[in-house]
DNA sequence: GAGCGACTATACGATAACGTATAGTCGCTC
DNA sequence: GAGCGACTATACGTTATCGTATAGTCGCTC
């Protein structure tokens, strides 16, 4: 009756409750019972829970990287694309992205794999910003710090809970400015 | 023969544990064990889990604003402040207080109360350091943003998992530079 | 040294999760 | 329409954890 489930379609789901609730949150039954199937079909795809989670953090990885140099290569004006980045974590509008974005990171600080793909990606995007910087005249030394004050900007807003809608909009807007515009006029 | 323990030092021992492994992680029969009792004690003393987690965040936020106060009263010189600070997320001499750090924002994102606690730990954090900024001379708007990106960076840092110390050294003097001092000549 | 308050130790029942085993179903091909 | 490969459903054993119950111990006071 149903249409058969890839295991992509286990990995999507267990990512919205990784997204929801950490890594520890992602129960195997559970899982199962979201996609409305029993467990039996889950060690038919997967060998064990761990397995799952192997290849989630590939498939994440994968992902970020094609994503973050998808981005970087189409780039015609730096400062849009700065920007544009920015507004991938700062905006509402992805919500779901960003959580898992947090939860990987959280997952890291448990897990040596998951560590070493946060870094892969780490590396991969810090790379990608900087050299965005570099085009916009920073030296290299700035360019990479500038990268990382971005990056760590991006995910550390999503861990402060504070103030109203217009507020953050009109923080944000001061940070984009400080982050992004100040480094071209130089 | 064991010396009494105190609620405290329970509280004490689950926020090694949630340092470690997050939340969920918090597992009262390990705990006691790792106290080397049974969890017998545990109940005499907390409610049930719940309550342990409870007052682990009121704890938590006591302190965090019992520090704050404590770091910006007794300011004399803005900038050495903020680099103080600053230095206090960045340096590996403090990676347990580091770890509670993300670890409670992680567990914000799965409980409402936690939630409720960073909110009021950030309020007055960000009030604290906006402060500084505007003794700074910046205006308003400009020592919120300023702050509101502080804070950002000093956590996002955290979830960073790039470069080798003399390189990520370099950066963060850097990002200093950027966050900071840049903010004094004006 | 009896008794009490503040605990700790042990044992228990319940639930939830993991992984396995086994039997069933479904859709396709020949 | 028989058979096969790709699954799903059900049932099971095991382990971990929660919380409770109950009995013990320890140190202090009177």
């Amino acid at each position: 009756m149903n249409i058969k489930l890839l295991p992509e379609d286990w990995i999507n789901e267990a990512f919205a409750m990784l997204a929801e609730g950490g890594v520890d949150s992602i129960k195997i039954e559970v899982l199962a019972k979201r996609l409305n199937v029993t467990k039996g079909g889950f060690y038919w795809h997967f060998k064990n829970r761990g397995d799952l989670l192997e290849r989630m953090l590939e498939h994440w990885c994968q992902r970020r990287i094609e994503t973050i140099r998808g981005q970087v290569a189409r780039e015609t004006d730096p400062v849009a694309t700065l920007n544009y980045l920015l507004g991938l974590y700062t905006d509402q509008t992805n919500p779901r992205g960003n959580a898992i974005e947090l939860a990987v990171r959280s997952w890291a600080r448990q897990s040596e794999a998951a560590a070493a793909t946060i870094a892969v990606v780490d590396r991969e995007r810090l790379a990608a910003v900087a050299g965005l910087f570099r085009s916009l005249g920073c030296a290299d030394a700035e360019a990479e710090a500038r990268a990382y004050l971005f990056y760590s900007y991006c995910f550390g807003q999503s861990l402060l809970a504070v103030g109203h809608q217009d507020e953050l909009d009109q923080i944000r807007l001061l940070c984009g400015r400080l982050l992004v515009t100040d480094s071209a006029h130089k």
